[in-house]
DNA sequence: AGCATATAATTAGCGTGCTAATCAAATAGC
DNA sequence: GCTATTTGATTAGCACGCTAATTATATGCT
């Protein structure tokens, strides 16, 4: 095996964000702001930030700046929650709803020019595989600070 | 198909990059030090900057910057090339070879706790496809800017 | 020889991940 | 009911990826 698994995780993850960055870069958002938008419609509206940031699998200092740029740029819109004075939930503003819809389909090609090739046997595998590897990081890290 | 592969790629190559760095942790090393030290070992002492931030997968000046660090620990030192006075060369410092050595052991193990539970055809699958997929990254890329 | 182009190292500055620390509100325990 | 702890949002600041631009040297063309 001439690159270690470890080398081509990584260059493929970053390689996979670029390609996607390439489609989306008409849209005029970065990555981090396109993350954000498909997650918060896929989460569901009205969601608190600690959630979203949990459903991007990042912390929430991190998703506070790429909101930051998201509400002013007038794509979302943060909310005071009735119920806890603490909370602020996210909302897509109408111009936000209708960028998102152009994100989706962007977003669904650039994963067929990363996934061109193969077939839906192998897609499967790969998630299988990566999804055990993923699982091995998360027992090591128990107990990490 | 509950998580996309994108999501799950970004996300277990961001863990195993953690994960190897609490095995450096004890070493006192930067993640992209340790990078810099394992691959200047792979590619051989002496070669130049700007052909270990090929061998790593990254440009030039992300490297400077860790290379300065490096040279400032004592760990590595620049020389300058008599047959090319714009190239420098790369060499380990007597100190830094000792800790190479440590951190290989470290790597290795940290290798092995990522693919727990895979055998050696499951880790040779998951490096095919791996590849294959990288490899649509580069073709998408092609006339990027 | 002399000027244009190319290449290696470097500097400057941005984007996005993180942790640590702060503030305000909610919750728990006495 | 009041203080102690927890929780959500936020701020500050670090690490490390990038591109663009600068400097010094090498190479190539006329």
């Amino acid at each position: 095996m001439q690159t270690s698994l470890g080398w081509l995780l990584n260059r493929t993850a970053y390689g996979w964000r670029n390609v996607v960055d390439q489609y989306m870069k008409t849209l005029g958002l970065t990555q981090s702001g396109w993350m954000a938008m498909l997650h918060l419609n896929r989460s569901g509206e009205g969601c608190s930030q600690k959630e979203l940031a949990h459903e991007i699998g990042i912390e929430q200092p991190t998703l506070q700046r790429t909101m930051n740029a998201l509400v002013e740029a007038g794509y979302i819109r943060r909310e005071k929650c009735p119920h806890d004075a603490r909370r602020k939930t996210l909302w897509f503003t109408a111009p936000g709803s209708q960028l998102l819809a152009k994100m989706e389909t962007q977003a669904s090609a650039a994963r067929e020019a990363m996934l061109a090739g193969l077939n839906e046997q192998e897609r499967e595998q790969l998630h299988a595989l990566l999804s055990r590897v993923l699982d091995n990081a998360h027992l090591k890290q128990v107990g990490k600070r």
